[in-house]
DNA sequence: CTTGACCTTCCAGTCGCTGGAAGGTTGATA
DNA sequence: TATCAACCTTCCAGCGACTGGAAGGTCAAG
């Protein structure tokens, strides 16, 4: 199939399958005419990608996972670590974002939100704290 | 005083101090040997800027917080109108990574870890869900 | 006078795409 | 058969927010 099908059916759009193929991710068969052929077993490595990407793992996670679902002869437990690792990024990033949220919302309810200029979020951040 | 200094009392690295002034956000003097020569209150901006990037905000939204923050006499309800919105994004964004690290933790669990090639993880990323 | 730490500019690279230009191919319709 | 839109191709540039490195000027200490 062209790479507007397999755009379709993998949910990632052409420009991104064709990066992928740039940076090694896939390697289509190409047609007489030049077009890029894509197998059912690409549009699944694709929705693969697609899936992992939304979850969070980076293109060189993705290209581990590629390795180890190409090749499932590779012990599942590469496959925990890495997503054990993930989880705990995901933790940080979580705590990062709530304390954050908490200051700014702090600020949002202090700050008057009317014409007088002596806003305590621009004193917050400009003093340190 | 000269970028080295303005950097450790900022907080930022010289490198990113050149390139805030490369895009318009500061404007230090120079001295007749060609090195910038920064005052104290460029160091409070660089300061307010270290904080507010760190605070999550992009770097055009810095600007506009800079620009209300050498313009005292501008309303604090535009400030806060920027927090808010920030603060509507963040609370996204926690959301979404709940529900990644959930689906994350579930596929973590479900993936015994052994050296059985029949991962659970692979599977449900493949299959989509 | 040399050493080394600082400073300068400029160019290139990062990541993961995304947009656009310029042109070839295909399939349907008039 | 002409033509037209909708595909496809490659290549080049840009996003954000820096970061690294090369090549060279300046300054203070010993």
């Amino acid at each position: 199939m062209n790479i507007g099908e397999a755009s379709e059916r993998s949910g990632l759009p052409s420009k991104t399958i064709r990066y992928y193929e740039d940076i090694g991710l896939i390697r289509p068969d190409r047609g007489g005419n030049g077009y890029r052929d894509y197998a059912t077993t690409d549009v699944h490595k694709l929705r693969f990608l697609q899936r992992s990407r939304g979850l969070g793992f980076s293109v060189e996670e993705c290209r581990q996972l590629l390795a180890l679902y190409e090749d499932k002869d590779r012990a599942s437990a590469d496959v925990k670590d890495i997503a054990q690792t993930k989880l705990t990024e995901i933790d940080r990033k979580i705590r990062e974002l709530t304390e954050l949220r908490r200051t700014l919302e702090h600020l949002v309810h202090a700050c008057h939100g009317n014409d007088r200029p002596d806003c305590p979020i621009l004193e917050e951040l400009s003093d340190g704290g």
